[in-house]
DNA sequence: ATAATAACGGATAATTTTGTCTTAAATTAA
DNA sequence: TTAATTTAAGACAAAATTATCCGTTATTAT
């Protein structure tokens, strides 16, 4: 498992709020839920921290619901780290304190340059980008 | 995090007691812990699944401890699969139940070569192998 | 203004993962 | 044979993750 299942929420929501974004709506969280195949309360939970990290934003009341102000700035990678932290792209695969050319574990230095790829796959594209083709059904969140 | 706290005791553990093996000796479950830094009781029940599993060896009482049968014949993704399972070689990295190519989610087709890379990463290189500098302390166990 | 809507915040609960402890069973050495 | 040692197995406990619920607050439409 890369990433936690509340990241995993996060990713495919910011993906959805997207999209919808996209088109110029907002979307509310049982839209959300359902598009992604949730659970509601706490796909919220979830959202609430990406609302308070300024990742995506919201509005209260009728027609409400979260959106992105600038889907182009948003990174996958800003996602990850905002719930599961940096660790996918720095710890020790095999659970080591440290992680560091100079106290190694025996897999560091063919593990190291795969987590820059990790980060690399995780920095390319922006949640704008990568929801562009999202009514096109070319893939699928959930 | 790629593995699970169990799974990465398991692979530094098993490393450690292949490096015992290579010098005729075999390993009891408290010079494992310190050797690996990890609570012994914990470490006890996860040796005691590859134990099950086949893929280390014991035997009770005194001088008894843990061993390796074929230390080349182990390679660390067997580890890997007996704790974790296969997920992290083949599951969808944003959460979706299913990883196909016909059905894929937006990182699918980025995420699964990075995956095959990961697999012969944890593939190309036997217990054995990996333990081989051990005693030498060009890496760490903890 | 009022009522309806939707995010926010806190409390609580269920589940999984991680960790501990105790007794039993097996093996060995004396 | 006896006592010491070490893994096996099960129950139990703590912590983290995942999930639900409810009252509050902000916003909008009427
Ligand atoms: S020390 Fe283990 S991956 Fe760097
Ligand atoms: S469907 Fe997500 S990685 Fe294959």
């Amino acid at each position: 498992m890369l990433l936690s299942k509340s990241c995993e929420y996060a990713i495919r929501a910011s993906i959805y709020i997207a999209a919808k974004t996209a088109v110029k709506k907002r979307a509310d969280i049982r839209e959300i839920a359902d598009a992604i195949g949730s659970p509601i309360s706490f796909t919220a939970k979830v959202l609430q921290k990406l609302s308070c990290k300024q990742l995506i934003s919201s509005v209260r009341g009728p027609n409400g619901g979260y959106y992105i102000k600038d889907p182009l700035a948003v990174y996958l990678v800003d996602i990850v780290r905002a719930i599961d932290g940096n660790d996918l792209f720095s710890a020790c695969a095999m659970g080591l304190q440290t992680c560091s050319d100079t106290k190694p574990c025996p897999m560091h230095h063919d593990i190291k340059p795969l987590r820059a790829q990790l980060l690399t796959e995780f920095s390319k594209a922006s949640v704008g980008e990568t929801s562009a083709d999202y009514w096109l059904e070319k893939y699928f969140l959930k």
